[in-house]
DNA sequence: TACCTTTGTAAGTGAACACTTACTTACAAA
DNA sequence: TTTGTAAGTAAGTGTTCACTTACAAAGGTA
């Protein structure tokens, strides 16, 4: 699925899909309820995607590429502190769950939906993107001499990865009445005090 | 429900449960294919239990208790360096894991089973003690002088338990191919390393 | 006008699912 | 010997689900 390549009506699709996730969960996310939404027949969504999968897929698909463009913008600054860049990556990343939770519902599924291949690989791809993206920024800092080496570089990616999405997991429980953006800030700031100390 | 109330068959049906998530995933745990499992009929087995979701009750409810047993042992000894009970906790936590990886499906589905309320408290309850325990041994050990108060003892266990949750994880997706116990261990002692310095 | 493509619909289909009903068997206690 | 009960079964039920089929209308193009 070429991500440039969304026709008007699927991306209406998509938006309806990620609305009935955002405000009912991803289990009231079926074909009938999303057809109804749109005031469509079931059979009219087949026209725009081959199953419900593709829609599911096309909305990963979108949210990956937004975030590749998000992350380039920060990630091209190579003068800014490491610490910057975390900073900046993160509150970019939880500003969009904010904005738009859906997509925390289908990254939050990875581990259960194992019987969908393609969504799951999607799913995996992504959180590669971030952890590569993490593990260079660190590996970058202990050679700046910012981070003391006394972790892997792999080890802090998975501790800063897992105490995020742990943010996120307490923000989604919450029912969105924490604060995410915030939390987050606390939280990694936090961890890169110890890193850098 | 009460923990000690289980009949014979219960812990049966329990117990085919258990192996059928660890082996076929939680999506394949289905009243049929469990009833096939052990020679019954699918009538059988609500003569034991009411509803499909009472047994993941059991289930969750049987680790609760056990795990709240585990707990009570390390957290007694009150002599112990704080890293030491932290390290014995997961230690403990990532082994039963490894012996029963069903339980990690069920503790992963918060957040999707979000229709089922019942079970989600129960699993936001047993993260509540994970939590608790947490923040009481940070606290022991800020006041000890044993770690820095840099960061609040909240943020550290969001932080910690983040943490061992993606090492969790990362076993899971990668098919139960890593050493889960080892990685915890490697994750967290880097972590209180931080932590002490 | 004739035809084609796109986009739609009404009315299905088959499969899966949790759960129920009506009835049976084995066994123990009175 | 009677009666009660725990534990079982065969054969369903009703519902939900993703998906399909056959057909229709609208609009552009030859």
């Amino acid at each position: 699925m070429n991500v440039t390549s969304f026709t008007e009506r699927q991306i209406e699709i998509m938006e309806a899909a990620t609305h009935r996730i955002d405000s009912h969960g991803i289990q009231e996310l079926t074909i009938k309820n999303l057809a109804a939404d749109l005031n469509l027949s079931e059979a009219a969504l087949y026209r725009h995607f081959k199953s419900k999968n593709e829609i599911l897929l096309g909305l990963i698909t979108y949210f990956i590429s937004s975030m590749n463009k998000r992350l380039a913008e920060i990630l091209t600054d190579e003068e800014r502190h490491p610490s910057e860049q975390l900073k900046a990556m993160f509150d970019s990343q939880l500003k969009t769950f904010v904005k738009k939770p859906a997509i925390i519902s289908i990254i939050f599924s990875e581990g259960i939906f194992q019987f969908n291949k393609e969504l799951t690989d999607k799913v995996s791809g992504l959180m590669d993107i971030m952890r590569n993206n993490i593990i260079s920024i660190i590996k970058k800092g202990q050679e700046q001499g910012v981070y003391a080496k006394l972790l892997a570089p792999e080890t802090i990616a998975t501790i800063v990865m897992g105490s995020m999405r742990m943010v996120v997991l307490k923000w989604k429980i919450s029912g969105h009445k924490s604060n995410l953006v915030n939390d987050g800030k606390v939280v990694l700031s936090g961890l890169l005090k110890m890193l850098e100390s």
